[in-house]
Formats: C-alpha cells, sequence, structure tokens
DNA sequence: AATATTCTTTACCTTTTAGTCAACTATATG
DNA sequence: CATATAGTTGACTAAAAGGTAAAGAATATT
C-alpha cells in the first residue's frame, strides 16, 4: 500500500468547516488544499471532483451533528416532549459554540447548502432530503412515544413536518441576526403547539 | 441626456431571477449580460460592482413579495388569524408559480441569498436582517389586532419569530421536497399555535 | 531485493471570473 | 449647430477557477 496519511480527513474535516462557514460556491479547492496543509493532487487522488468533496462533508456534518445534538436530545428515557425541547436547546448551544469558534453563527450547514444548490444539483438535493428524513425520524419517533402515552392526538407526519420546518426556520433567523438565542424563544410555544394540533378547525 | 432605455432595468430583472433560482455563487455577471441582453460595460455603468447589483434584487424581490403574496394576505379587513392562514397559502401558490414558471420551488429569496453570504458579507446581513424586520411588522401587527380582539394573550414578538421561524423554515422544506404544498400543511397546528401561546409553562 | 500499490508533489492547462477602458452613439440643452 | 450628458459597445486584462498529468516517494506484498 502507499503512504499512511490522514490526508483525506484533513480534507474532508476542512471542506467541512469551510463550506459549512464560507458557503459552497464562495470556497475554491485551492482554499481547502491550503486549509487541509495538502496539494491539489491529493485532492483529486482521493476525489473526483468539487461535488464529490461536498458529498462527504454532508456526510461529515451528518455524523457530528448527530452525535453532538441529535443522539443526546433524543434519550428515550426522557419524557418525549422534553426530548423536542432539548433538541432546540442543544441546537442553540451548538450554534453558540460554533459563534465563538468561528465568529459567527454558522446556520444549518444542510440547510444553507441546500438553499445554494438544490435546484442546480437533483442529486444533491436528494442527498440533503435523505439527510432531513433521517432527522426527522427522530421527532417523529418522540412524538409517537407522546401519542402513545395519550399526550398527543394530532397527525404525527404534519407536526413533525411543523417541529422540523420551525427548528430549521430558526437557525436560519439566528444565522441572520448571528444571535443562536433566537433558537430557543419559541419552546414555549412549542408544547402548545404540539400538544394543541390536530384538534381544531383547519380553514 | 443620453439614451433612454431599459437596460437596468432589465439587469435588475435578469439578476433578481437568477440570483433566486440559481444562487448568488452560480450566476455569473456574463450571465446576466446574456440573459438581460446588455453588455459588459453597461452593467458596470450602472453598478458597481456584482455585490451592488445583489442589492438591487433584493429590493426588487420585496417589491414583489409585498405586492403579490404579503399585501394581499394582510388586508385589515380580514380576520387577524386568516390573515397569517393567508400568508401561508399565499407563499405555497406563489411558489407553485415559480416551480411552474422555472421548473423547481426556488425558496424563499432573502433566505437563500442570506445562507449563502450572510456570513461573510456583514452589509448584505444587515440588508437581509432589514428586509425580514419589515416582512414581520406584518406578522406582529396582525397578532396585535388579535390581542386586541382578546383571541391571544402570549408575547408577540415571541410569537412572531416563533411563526415567521416557521414560515421560512417551510418554505424551505417546499425547496428540499420540491412540493410547494409543505407550506400550507401546518396551517391547522398553527392556528392553535398562536391561540395557545403564552399560557403553558416553559420547561 | 524486486515489484506493485498508494499517495504526494509540482508544474501545467483551459476556461471562467469580475472588472476596466476608450471609443462611440444618441439625445438634451444652450 | 455645438456641446455636454447619458448610455452603449466590445475588446481587453489579470486573477482565479476546476481539473490534469507525469514523475517521484513511501509502504506492502511476493
Amino acid at each position: 500500500m502507499g503512504r499512511k496519511s490522514n490526508a483525506r480527513e484533513r480534507i474532508i474535516a476542512a471542506a467541512a468547516r469551510n463550506f459549512w462557514d464560507r458557503s459552497y460556491g464562495s470556497v475554491s479547492v485551492d482554499n481547502l488544499c491550503e486549509d487541509a496543509g495538502v496539494n491539489k493532487g491529493s485532492v483529486y487522488h482521493f476525489f473526483t471532483s468539487k461535488t464529490a468533496i461536498i458529498f462527504a462533508s454532508i456526510d461529515a456534518w451528518w455524523k457530528d451533528l448527530q452525535g453532538s445534538v441529535i443522539e443526546p436530545a433524543f434519550d428515550p428515557e426522557i419524557a418525549p416532549f422534553q426530548r423536542i425541547e432539548n433538541l432546540f436547546r442543544n441546537m442553540s448551544a451548538y450554534q453558540k459554540q460554533k459563534q465563538r469558534d468561528w465568529g459567527k453563527v454558522p446556520g444549518c450547514p444542510f440547510c444553507n447548502l441546500g438553499s445554494e444548490l438544490s435546484t442546480q444539483d437533483n442529486e444533491l438535493r436528494e442527498k440533503i432530503e435523505g439527510i432531513f428524513d433521517r432527522y426527522k425520524v427522530y421527532l417523529a419517533s418522540a412524538l409517537q412515544d407522546a401519542r402513545d402515552a395519550g399526550e398527543l392526538s394530532g397527525d404525527i407526519e404534519n407536526i413533525t413536518d411543523a417541529v422540523f420546518g420551525c427548528l430549521c426556520g430558526l437557525i436560519l433567523q439566528a444565522k441572520i441576526q448571528d444571535d443562536p438565542a433566537i433558537i430557543i424563544t419559541p419552546i414555549p410555544i412549542l408544547r402548545s403547539l404540539i400538544t394543541n394540533s390536530g384538534n381544531n378547525p383547519s380553514g
């Protein structure tokens, strides 16, 4: 085999960081090389194109988010509603940490990338859609548990979409206002949203 | 004076269309020239830089959105809650129209641009923040009317942020799933969200 | 030790990028 | 009619973009 090194991982780490903080279009392959301390040839040894790098970034983002935000929030020991509240709290803390590290609230990497490129690259759009599906499974599961406990009567898929949409939108607001606290402000409202949905007129 | 023409307007129209549909980074000044049927020198006669063009686009987006989505939804003759529902319905219809025109749900132009560039250009971030403030005034006003009618007791600013965040997030979901209907699915939930907020435990 | 494999290095290529410039044309005004 | 003003033209530039290629170095396998 060839020389063992962590070049591939360094490239992915640099990509995950830069594409998240500065968008796909604003980061060049040369930028990544510099940040990863790698030559261009190495990048194209491990990846076929710049597009291939972003796909690897997405997986890295998901692993990180799942491990540091989602899984801790959705501990089955915790009461269903509390899990969802935790998701918002953990996400707020996570964005605050990124703000400390990078100087700005970077928002949701999947949302950022999807906003930028989903209309232009359908494979990428589908990839992000898949991430969102996995994301929503956690929410739907907590809501199902709440329903099983008789605390909820509405349609779970609808509520999942609404809560997830709310989360994504609030992360974006946090980014635009550069204030991670915005993500937790609607927590009291959120609880009633979930509890009272499904049993009222729709128009 | 010089030759009268609508070149400036054509450039802005091309920018508003392309930057929305394909992102800022993916659209070159040459692309805009081609689409607007204008030479490059003309672009730099009217605008100092590519960045200056996006600022003009933002104003164009706001005018369009305000005229075709926001103002019709927030007719003061309509009941407060209904106005907010209309906002979601109109937005869904608006995205559906864009989907017909452009082949894909393009999402919210301000959110897209903010996701892409707000961490890199603080003037742009502030500009978008300002648009969002004007946007939220409509929501806050409807909520205030609801409160005056005794239909609401929660903190208006918090509810405004939550509802606006939810709207933005759902528009993004509609973009990622290329399905404008997602924007209206949480309408029944939304009503209870607003009605029941502010009078429940927060943690 | 010889060789195949994997990874690194560096120089290079083509295309595209944002932006410039000076000449030119049409119109408005004195 | 003369001249200033507003807008147009298209060629141009320098830098940056994504990507390539071929030779070289380190390791694994035989």
